[in-house]
DNA sequence: TTCTTATATTCTACTATTGACATATTCCGA
DNA sequence: TCGGAATATGTCAATAGTAGAATATAAGAA
């Protein structure tokens, strides 16, 4: 079996360094395809690629039906991702304290000592 | 040439939906190879090959040497995962009120006017 | 040392992605 | 209606991941 599409989530769309970079463009604002090619020093075919596999999952809109098209951040495509980010952001979160630390290790070590399996 | 490699950096590591299964369930604690393959449903071997993926981007670490190792997730591996994805996260904060989205728009919209692309 | 359990590695087949290049499509203006 | 600029799509070759099954490795116990 084959890994799983780019077109699938938003998760793999954005595994691609190169959408990543097309997206952070865009937060600066609206961009044609071939501005955003010139930027990232990137071929114009490669963008619409991108910029295909982003529109599929949701992550951008576009602007215009003409030869000239803006293409549009949608950020909240994106909160799915950042929500189960966001679960594991205890771990490097430094508002938590000593005791929360110790009673959070001390927890996990019990769960491993006595289920290890499940 | 090829998709990025999935030990490239936490984005493609975390792509793979299964391995997001598996750091996820390591949230609970710490699990053996075998506990995390019953829990999921995946074979022994898959697992240790995602597994060997998630420590070579350094989302897991492994504790014992013998017959016997309990995985245990690092969620500070996910720390740029995080702050990229949270550049993002003004567009669909609700704490953001009328005025400032307003602000927002009108600056995206006047920058796509008069320098569409750069 | 030998057996046993838990885990890691190897091999194969299939599939999808990527970049590069070429070409098709679309709409605006003359 | 026609030409041209901007964008989308198609083809090709190379590459690497995934599942599945079989096998190798490692360490503790007898």
């Amino acid at each position: 079996m084959a890994r799983s599409a780019t077109t699938s989530d938003a998760f793999n769309a954005v595994a691609e360094p190169q959408r990543r970079n097309i997206l952070t463009l865009l937060t600066k604002g609206e961009r044609t395809v071939n501005g955003i090619a010139a930027t990232l020093g990137l071929t114009q075919p490669q963008v619409s690629k991108h910029l295909s596999v982003l529109k599929q999952v949701g992550l951008v809109t576009v602007r215009g039906s003409g030869p000239q098209r803006f293409y549009k951040v949608n950020g909240a495509g994106l909160k799915p991702m950042h929500d189960w980010v966001s679960t594991f952001e205890q771990s490097w979160s430094e508002s938590m304290d000593r005791l929360e630390v110790y009673l959070k290790e001390l927890q996990a070590k019990t769960q491993s000592e006595n289920k290890p399996n499940e």
